[in-house]
DNA sequence: GACCTGCTGCGGCGTG
């Protein structure tokens, strides 16, 4: 029997409805397993090919909806995707009389509360939503969720290895809890590296005997056209400009400039640009500071473009699974942090009849030009980089502590450590850690003891009665822009903001009227010149394997087409200067420059390595400065070069959690990294920091291999 | 220079 023939006939009917001539590969293997087992399914293949029927045509086949309660959950990272998913699944359950009901913070409240009166069918939901409904009405999650056959997390590779993840995880094992196993997952992802797939992947859905792997490797078909426009300045070239604009402008095309501010340059100056010669002007910028509507209305406008062209100058916030339709062109100017979000990125573009689609890769200067072609190599082999899991989340415990209890009316001891046992997210901390970390919420206020039973205390009030409390993420404060009344975005508070100095937002230009510092309000006019605005923000961090490929292709002499006369010729003058150190073992050689009055040290390892040697250069009282842009760490006068001392280093575990805390002590910002680990006891904020900053057995492992080779000559 | 993601409950007002 066909995987067609396998599903219910109002699933079979919507099918024919839709005129699809025949089911994607990744559809065809999921249908008869997902009907045929209770297993748990992780679904890989690239991005719109089809995966969210590859679920849901099989789930709704199978399930029985007349049953009370919710039967399907679905989670989303994103408002934006269940808004998208919801108008799909919809539709697929026109002939089931199924109801669908989005659940996150800007859904109707209506509609909720329909559902609690009357718990049915199929529920989209975001993890915040979930906690803030574990935490406030702890009943609801029993009332809704207690008879749940299936959970669908959609693209689960943004949870791997993050603490969003590691908070999810934790709320899937307390549904699993209420609802006693019953459920299966099925999981959702276009990119996941070899690595993480059988243990991570599946340790996340909490049984790794009953999860299996679906995947379609299908690879996409694109070219790769690589431009060098060297830049000095913090402006863009305007070669590149116009030559992008050429490149642009008669198509559909997505631009990912890596920053908010150069979002804004390109979008302002592509159309400035345009105008000039009377071409198209629907230059957009997208990104998470441009206001929500004109977003959604740039997202609107992209997926009912017709024959229109257009050009999104954006973040990541477009990396994801937004649907705004195929665009023809992708740009990326300067290298992507990571092989899994180039791969996101290229996954936005496909192939309009008879044209050809194509991958621009811009460089502004050698070191991105090299990491940028590291990528793309990279990405050629089908390589996509593992992410770290979080083995020991006292972060995440301590959140859920606090949730726990509150969602309670008081708790023993007992009974929350066998809450906590019971979960697998903590299953590596120990009960005694578990408890110390209780014993410090008392400490400071956070919890109380009423009797013998826990509850949340008066500090811990003020924290998880906010709405703060729900995620895992900071955001710092903003001014919101607008102009007569009409939302704009938001801009941080800088030195730029004061009267009459003007900004690019939103892909347009503004004079600021008047900053409002007591209600953070910028009142804006329309301006005819201006500047990019500036955001403040942390590099994301460049992985090992990206800087190793680096270094491959410098002692390499490997040609590449694809990149012009400009980039051939950087990367042909990089080679020769770094000819002067005599390198063979790529693995293990690493260039030690001996130059004027200065010593450098290209470790090309990733960002985390880096920044530990640079906790080891700071505690042996070396001067030294770290550029990670070019992974290098440079000391004057070279008469105190510490590098090749730092082989000899080894700290025991004491050493270094003794190291981390007198760090901690005298600069007790550091943890801020961590949402919730400011109210940890000092030894668990060191672990956070041990894990999520710095990298200390890779970073051992990497300098007990490495050798220092000094440049010869004169 | 330097990404992104989400958010309850309740009072008060206007409208049908």
């Amino acid at each position: 029997m066909s995987a067609y023939d396998l599903l219910s006939e109002p699933i079979r009917k919507y099918i024919r409805e839709q005129k699809w001539e025949s089911l994607r590969k990744i559809q065809e293997a999921s249908i008869p397993r997902i009907l045929n087992t209770d297993l748990n399914y992780v679904l890989i293949s690239r991005t719109a090919s089809g995966k969210t029927e590859a679920a849901f045509l099989p789930i709704l086949s199978k399930v029985n909806f007349r049953e009370e309660g919710v039967k399907v959950l679905y989670i989303s990272p994103l408002i934006a995707l269940i808004n998208d998913q919801f108008a799909r699944v919809e539709k697929l359950c026109e002939h089931l009389d199924v109801r669908v009901t989005k659940w996150h913070g800007e859904a109707s409240k209506g509609k909720k509360d329909q559902l609690l009166k009357n718990p049915e069918g199929i529920v989209l939901i975001t993890p915040e939503s979930l906690e803030a409904m574990f935490v406030n009405k702890p009943y609801h999650v029993s009332h809704l969720f207690a008879s749940l056959e299936y959970v669908v997390i959609d693209e689960i590779h943004s949870f791997l290895g993050s603490d969003r993840g590691m908070h999810l995880k934790s709320l899937l094992s307390r549904l699993q809890q209420i609802n006693h196993d019953r459920f299966s997952i099925v999981g959702l992802s276009a990119t996941v590296s070899d690595v993480n797939l059988y243990v991570e992947l599946k340790g996340f859905l909490g049984n790794t005997e009953n999860t299996k792997i679906i995947r379609d490797h299908t690879p996409k078909p694109i070219n790769a056209v690589f431009r060098y426009f060297h830049s000095d300045t913090q402006e863009l070239p305007i070669g590149l400009l116009k030559d992008l604009y050429v490149r642009t402008r008669d198509s559909k095309a997505l631009v990912f400039p890596n920053a908010r501010g150069r979002v804004e340059e390109v979008a302002v100056k592509l159309k400035r640009l345009s105008e000039k010669v009377g071409g198209h002007q629907n230059y957009f910028s997208h990104h998470s500071s441009v206001d929500k509507e004109v977003r959604e209305y740039v997202e609107f406008f992209a997926k009912n473009a017709g024959l229109q062209n257009f050009c999104i100058s954006c973040t990541s916030t477009l990396e994801l699974g937004i649907d705004i339709g195929n665009v023809d062109e992708v740009v990326q100017i300067d290298a992507t942090n990571s092989i899994a979000s180039l791969i996101q990125r290229v996954g936005r573009s496909g192939r309009r009849e008879g044209r050809a689609s194509n991958l621009y890769l811009y460089s502004t200067d050698r070191w991105s030009l090299l990491q940028s072609l590291a990528c793309w190599l990279l990405y050629s082999e089908q390589y996509i980089e593992p992410v770290e899991v979080i083995e020991k989340p006292y972060d995440v415990l301590l959140h859920q502590i606090l949730s726990v209890i509150k969602g309670s009316s008081g708790l023993y001891l007992h009974e929350l450590l066998a809450k906590i046992n019971e979960n697998p997210t903590f299953s590596l901390i120990s009960e005694g850690e578990a408890k110390e970390i209780v014993n410090h919420l008392q400490e400071i206020g956070f919890l109380e003891k009423l009797g013998h039973e826990y509850i949340i205390g008066v500090e811990g009030e003020k924290v998880v009665n906010n709405k703060d409390f729900y995620s895992f993420f900071q955001t710092p404060v903003f001014f919101k822009v607008s102009s007569q009344g009409v939302k704009i975005g938001e801009l941080p508070l800088s030195p730029q903001i004061r009267e009459d100095e003007n900004v690019y937002l939103s892909a347009k230009i503004w004079k600021i009227k008047y900053v409002d510092y007591e209600t953070s309000r910028i009142e804006v006019i329309p301006a005819k010149d201006g500047k990019k605005p500036l955001f403040f923000g942390d590099a994301a961090d460049t992985v090992h394997r990206i800087r190793e490929k680096m270094l491959e292709i410098l002692y390499s002499d490997g040609e590449y087409d694809f990149l012009d006369e400009e980039a051939k010729r950087i990367l042909k003058e990089m080679r020769k200067e770094f000819s002067v150190f005599p390198i063979t073992n790529l693995k293990e050689e690493r260039p030690l420059l001996f130059g004027n009055g200065y010593t450098k040290f290209y470790s090309f390892a990733g960002s985390r390595i880096n920044k530990t040697i640079g906790f080891l250069l700071d505690l042996a009282g070396a001067e030294y400065v770290y550029d990670d842009h070019s992974s290098a760490l440079i000391c004057r006068p070279p008469e105190q070069e510490p590098f090749t001392r730092l082989a000899a280093i080894r700290l025991t575990e004491d050493q270094i959690n003794e190291a981390l805390c007198e760090a901690l002590k005298k600069n007790p910002a550091l943890i801020k990294l961590s949402k919730w680990g400011p109210y940890l006891p000092l030894k668990f904020q060191a672990e956070i920091l041990k894990t999520k900053y710095y990298d200390f057995d890779a970073c051992f492992r990497f300098l007990e291999k490495i050798k220092w080779v000094h440049n010869i000559g004169e």
